[in-house]
RNA sequence: GGGCGCUUAGCUCAGUUGGCUAGAGCAGCUGGCUUACAACCAGCAGGUCGUGGGUUCGAGUCCCUCAGCGCCCA
């Protein structure tokens, strides 16, 4: 397909992120961060995805707008006959309530603050207790806090030093608990744990059904559940809830970085420019250092080992490293120095690390892996930092901020110095693709059906950060201008083919000025499509070149058609023929980037090489326009008489060849000047028989053509 | 709820630091076989620049308000 399409790749450098290249660059580079206090394990409360069975990171997590449900619960306040109402969607976490908490500025609850509460069913004596993040305005006021129903909990549970009440198991079930023991404490652990044996084993939606069946019995639940929408997080991939558990996890010290990474995006020059400000919103909003592990079987496994003890524990506190040179390695399979294999998984043995890294640890090395980092050194400190970093703007926090961060930490520097955001394509009515709407278009039809050149101008006219529908119109305008690019050759280059049939360019001994106006026009085009290309400005620079190119095709190349078949007397067909030929070269060069195909076969006719390596097209210098003449003005002026000829003829109704008797101008001395030098091409291309020039002052141009 | 972007002709889009009567292509209409091209050419018509204010001699352009659309995030 890229081939299809005319990338220029060099294929000898392609780049995987599977692999035992890949592999070895994502333990090396964890092993370094290891070494520089940047990674780090610990055990705590992480979003889990109970279907994957792994740890997600902030940067994988999509909020949803799901049904739930508020559920009024009453709790009895120790030592008296009163109670706390709260509002809860989570019921089923009611065994995991640590405290019930509400805003320190509630003055509804204030009373109660530092009082016990005892949670119903499971008869456990919880804390009621302050904190701003309870939101006065939710529900009653009054939240459970729970092991964990959400991040807040977890901040919660933080803050003001709650213990731990786990009854999520990571697979989504409700683990067995024995209410009595140290952790659940009851004041009738019987009836807790005969409660809690309706619940145990379910998953979390059954048990909230039964433990909702549960509080209806028992009268703790005041009316019926009131239907809400709420945001809940999930993976982006997943279809429940994520689940939040403790467990063990190796971390990438980004929040001690944020300063420094905000520099990072300062330094990186964006296009379009705005798009840094989607990058600093998402380095700004991180509220935790990036969990790089994932607890699944496919993936870069983490390189290392643990010794474990007489008991059977493992020291997480201090690893077995691999040397470098041993990398890749996997300690599932492999084994640490001193140890042989019957001592895996076994007292004063050692076990391998079962987790494997998150793949953006792995994608944000793809400077490190498509470099060479480990194997080529030198083309790594070649091309490292990279010039640019193409992609579209949906994973400026993923792809981007990730290769940033590793590139941060490794090499202290950028990855890329440029960044070239895309938008999406969109679908032909401007709708996101998606698999599930059915409405995806795949490039290789529209190949197919337009031809890679007019599926390229269509791309081309999408800026940067721009979202661009899929236009068949487009496409189509494209391959117009393909077919006028061969038309236009083929006149060019068979004025300029001698009897031997060789192409073959006079150089004028002198020009005319037409000709001179011309070139000096495309000069002006050749400078602003560079600049256009250096500000990676695709679309002007397709367009500047696209426009004259055309205007060269209908205006200039009409006035000197005559002039260049040589038939006239004493005419300078060398001007002509050089002009004609050098702005069709350095067009092609110029629309060679849009429309590779075309502009080679173009190339092809009388070259041996291949236009795409081909230099860059420079302004061509050429004897300075005679007196105070501006190019631009001069095919101004030029072409207002050719079009206002040809608005005659077409009010007339006639022919284009119809014949101009006398085509009369009033005009500025500078004007009949310009005019009376181009008098022979203007004849030919609007036969005109005969002229009539009046001077008059001021800037006006006036044209008065007589038909026959 | 926050951030960013978009809104100009029927459609797709240009429009630089504010500066002549707001541009292009497509579609539409009227003509034309013209020795590169009818897969083409020429011409014509088509706009209250999303709304309402403000700054200015002057606003599509700068500032504020509101509305609609889109993306990202909470």
């Amino acid at each position: 397909m890229w081939k299809y399409l005319g990338l220029s790749v060099d294929w000898s450098k392609t780049y995987a992120t599977i692999g035992r290249e890949a592999m070895a660059i994502s333990q090396k580079g964890f092993l370094n961060l290891l070494n520089k206090g940047l990674a780090y394990q610990s055990e705590a409360p992480t979003l889990w995805d109970v279907d994957f069975q792994t740890a997600v990171a902030q940067a994988e997590l999509e909020d949803k707008e799901i049904d739930g449900a508020f559920h009024k619960l009453s709790f009895k306040i120790e030592n008296g006959d009163a109670e706390v109402q709260i509002d809860t969607t989570r019921p089923e976490l009611l065994p995991a309530c640590v405290a019930l908490v509400a805003h320190p500025d509630d003055k509804r609850y204030q009373p109660l603050f530092g009082k016990i509460a005892i949670t119903p069913l499971f008869g456990v004596k919880v804390p009621i207790v302050a904190h701003s993040l309870a939101d006065p305005e939710k529900g009653t006021g009054v939240a459970m806090i729970c092991t964990f129903g959400d991040m807040t909990d977890v901040i919660w549970w933080k803050d003001l030093d709650l213990p731990l009440r786990v009854v999520v198991a990571r697979n989504g079930r409700m683990m067995p608990v024995d209410f009595g023991s140290d952790a659940f404490l009851s004041i009738d652990p019987k009836l807790a744990n005969e409660n809690y044996s309706h619940l145990a084993g379910k998953r979390v939606a059954g048990a909230r059904s039964a433990i909702v069946e549960l509080l209806m019995q028992d009268g703790s639940m005041i009316g019926e559940a009131r239907k809400i929408k709420h945001a809940v997080k999930f993976f982006e991939k997943g279809e429940r809830p994520l689940e939040i558990v403790t467990s063990r996890q190796w971390y990438i010290r980004t929040m001690d970085a944020i300063d420094p990474l905000l520099k990072r995006g300062e330094e990186l020059v964006w296009h379009p420019q705005y798009m840094k400000a989607r990058y600093e919103a998402w380095v700004k909003g991180l509220n935790g250092d990036w969990n790089i592990s994932r607890q699944r079987y496919f993936g870069v496994p983490f390189p290392l080992w643990y010794k474990v003890d007489e008991n059977g524990m493992p020291n997480y506190g201090a690893p077995l490293i691999p040397s470098e040179s041993d990398l890749p390695i996997d300690p599932s399979s492999d084994i640490p120095e001193g140890f042989s294999e019957k001592d895996r998984n076994q007292p004063e043995g050692f076990v391998g690390d079962p987790d494997v890294m998150d793949t953006w640890a792995t994608s944000s090395l793809t400077p490190q892996i498509a470099g060479g980092w480990i194997a080529n050194p030198e083309l790594f400190k070649a091309v490292f930092p990279m010039d640019l970093r193409p992609q579209a703007h949906d994973i400026i926090r993923t792809w981007l901020f990730s290769t940033v961060v590793r590139s941060h930490f490794e090499h202290n520097s950028l990855p890329f110095n440029h960044a070239a955001i895309s938008g999406f394509v969109l679908d032909p009515d401007r709708k996101k693709m998606s698999k599930s709407k059915g409405n995806v278009v795949t490039p290789l039809p529209l190949l197919e059906s337009h031809g890679a050149d007019a599926v390229r101008y269509w791309a081309a006219s999408g800026r940067p950060g721009v979202d661009t529908a899929v236009d068949d119109g487009q496409m189509k305008i494209g391959r117009r201008l393909v077919i006028k690019i061969l038309n236009a050759s083929k006149f060019v280059l068979d004025r300029l083919t001698n009897p031997e049939g060789e192409i073959e360019v006079p150089q004028p001994k002198t020009f005319e000025l037409l000709d001179l106006a011309m070139i000096s026009k495309l000069n002006a085009v050749i400078r602003d499509a560079s600049e256009s290309l250096e500000r990676y400005d695709y679309t002007k620079a397709l367009e500047v070149s696209e426009s004259f190119f055309w205007n060269f095709c209908d205006d200039y190349l009409e006035l000197v058609k005559v002039r260049a078949y040589g038939q006239e007397e004493n005419p300078n067909v060398d001007s002509a023929r050089f002009a004609l030929f050098s702005i069709l070269e350095t067009s092609l060069k110029l629309l060679a980037p849009f429309l590779p195909f075309a502009t080679e076969e173009v190339w092809s006719w009388w070259h041996e090489g291949s236009i795409h390596s081909s230099k860059w097209p420079e302004p061509i210098e050429l004897p300075s326009l005679p007196g105070d003449f501006d190019g631009d003005v001069v095919i101004q002026i030029v072409s207002k008489v050719l079009s206002e000829i040809r608005r005659s003829k077409s009010e007339a109704k006639l022919s284009m060849k119809a014949e101009v008797t006398k085509c009369n101008i009033s005009a500025n001395e500078y004007g009949i000047k310009v005019l009376k030098l181009a008098q022979g091409d203007l004849s030919n291309a609007g036969s005109v028989k005969d002229w009539e020039f009046k001077l008059i002052e001021g800037d006006q141009l006036l044209i008065n053509v007589d038909l026959a």
